[in-house]
DNA sequence: ACTGGCACTCAACCCACAAGAGTGCCAGCC
DNA sequence: GGCTGGCACTCTTGTGGGTTGAGTGCCAGT
């Protein structure tokens, strides 16, 4: 049904459309990719994809411009993966060698990922739930408050203030301090939880109380999600490009893009690092977004996702370059964030 | 020169451009405003308000549409004070109640002023540097290797690990927090800064550099200018509205307001409470910002300002209500992060 | 000092027409 | 059977001209 050079066809329409912005008749394909064939053919040929679904004219008598689920077919099976250029490779490394810290690696982060795709942004703020515990601390501030430190291998740092209800010994502390620290440092944040929870039985019954408060406010300082949460974005003024259907729609995108749960859902559960999630047009589950694309993956530096990036683009955006893209900064954000 | 008609002429042509959006003739004037004379007259007023400045045509027989100039007349002079209605007092209070900390604060801000205003809204996070310290804590992870955390009264908490090169005894360690906190808690950072140098003299010889290095890690804290420089946005969307020559200029006004120096100055030095700042068209200090106008104030629970807030809109605002939306704000968020 | 009236200007709108790009289909060719 | 050239047809886009109407400036009159 669907021939090599349909195919083939396919894929001219796609890129000329992406790069031209405007539907893409028979003549101009033929003049501008060696076809062999006339433009006659070619038509045939567009009859067909068009009978299938995979492009559609806006008018009659206008050129054709790919359906979602030609980008679909574009995407899973003509475009080839376009490695960066070195200057592109050197763009990122530069851009995210200076970062101090994990926001300003994550600020970077979208801002290198906006300007390299031209399109907007969104990187996720690593995961607690799948970094690992550098280290607990506790800190007694009154003879029965104990403040309670966490830090993560992502760099963040939880602290809270524990009201243990009976005054707790230097000694006692000093003890419950090395047992959380045994039990939790370089585990994962789940797993720690659970440890934790174990660890609170070996404690001798006086100090058990204690010792199951401490625990319960480091597992919620563990599962805080609001920490989970954080996203940023950036590039947004890319989604103003002159001449553009797009452009009308631009009101509604922006406002779904400042909702923290659509930013989430958008970048989806943690892929690993090594897939490439890519939503076209309706199957991005936002109706305001059904005119956008998605491209997002995971980004840490096992094989495990510590959390996720990606852009969101019209549907009509180069695959190759942007899906490139995206991977790239992943994995240098993966190695600047991964353990450092 | 300009009499009171005169001012009254260019106060219904602002009220009205402002709500219609069109250049606005001597016609529809008399018309919609009880101007008590002929067009004829109007029109010999909006001759002179022209003459003067104040007024300009797009081209020649068209309405007028005031200027910068105008602006800031009808900002300065003639306009009133416009209460906020109840329900807006109580979407305002109601937004707000349910803030957990402080970045939840600056969020629900962000979004309750950009609603408000329909406009794009800039908060700052409250200044280090204004805020008070609240605690001063100490913790030996190490013989010589010491955990510092300052807590603020804002809420913000930071921490640093410093290496003190020589071992420091727990009678040592209680004894420096004890003159820490008794020295700090309760100042400005500034002038914490100066009380912690003065301490540092009264401590003995032989924990004196230890004391020291504290010292200035805490005085580094203090005045970590990351911090200051937090600002969140809200409410890009509101850039985009139908049939608006500010339409076209929307791409350089988003790029502008990703940049954070940008947004810090257009903050600008953090005002009084009481005061507002108002910056329109040309007086804003960014060439691609020139058809906008800002509308800022500071906030805090006191004289001086915790940090700024504020709105950028079209020079086309209604600046009463803009100007009261921002004002009441800034008045909760402050009576809110003030003194939790 | 204000008003009514009048001539003038100019963007915006409408309409009609031509141009151009693109299609679908068919008959013919290899 | 698959490809090609040719042709009639469709529909958007651009252009020119005429009309409309809001708005102005000015002047003579109250």
């Amino acid at each position: 049904m669907l021939d090599d050079r349909k195919l083939e066809v396919l894929r001219a329409i796609v890129e000329d459309y992406v790069s031209t912005r405007e539907p893409v008749g028979s003549k101009s394909l033929v003049d501008r990719h060696a076809l062999g064939v006339s433009s006659a053919t070619v038509r045939n040929d567009m009859a067909v994809l068009e009978e299938e679904g995979f492009i559609a004219q806006p008018h009659t008598s206008a050129g054709r411009i790919p359906t979602d689920k030609g980008y679909r077919l574009f995407v899973d099976r003509l475009s080839a993966v376009r490695p960066l250029s070195a200057a592109e490779r050197r763009a990122i490394s530069t851009f995210l060698q200076g970062a101090v810290d994990v926001d300003d690696v994550v600020q970077r982060s979208v801002r290198t990922l906006a300007q390299l795709t031209r399109q907007v942004a969104i990187v996720q703020y690593p995961s607690l739930t799948r970094s690992t515990v550098r280290h607990v601390e506790l800190v007694a501030i009154a003879p029965d408050r104990l403040l309670v430190v966490l830090i993560t291998s992502s760099g963040r740092v939880d602290q809270r203030v524990v009201d243990v209800g009976q005054p707790v010994s230097e000694a006692v502390l000093g003890d419950l301090r090395a047992r959380l620290n045994t039990a939790s440092v370089g585990q994962r944040l789940p797993e720690a939880a659970t440890r934790l929870g174990e660890l609170v039985h070996d404690v001798a019954v006086a100090e058990r109380p204690v010792a199951s408060m401490v625990v319960s406010t480091l597992v919620e300082a563990f599962s805080d999600e609001r920490a989970d949460e954080r996203v940023a974005v950036g590039g947004t003024a890319n989604l103003v490009r002159f001449g553009d259907d797009f452009d009308r729609s631009v009101r509604p995108v922006l406002e779904a893009l400042e909702e923290h749960v659509v930013l989430l859902t958008l970048l989806g559960e943690a892929t690993s690092p090594r897939m490439l999630t890519v939503r076209i047009g309706s199957e991005v589950p936002f109706e305001e977004l059904s005119s956008t694309s998605v491209v997002a993956t995971g980004y840490g530096s096992g094989e495990e996702a510590l959390a996720t990036l990606g852009v969101v683009g019209p549907t009509r955006m180069d695959y190759p370059a942007t899906m490139a893209a995206v991977r790239a900064v992943a994995r240098y954000v993966g190695r600047t964030l991964g353990d450092p």
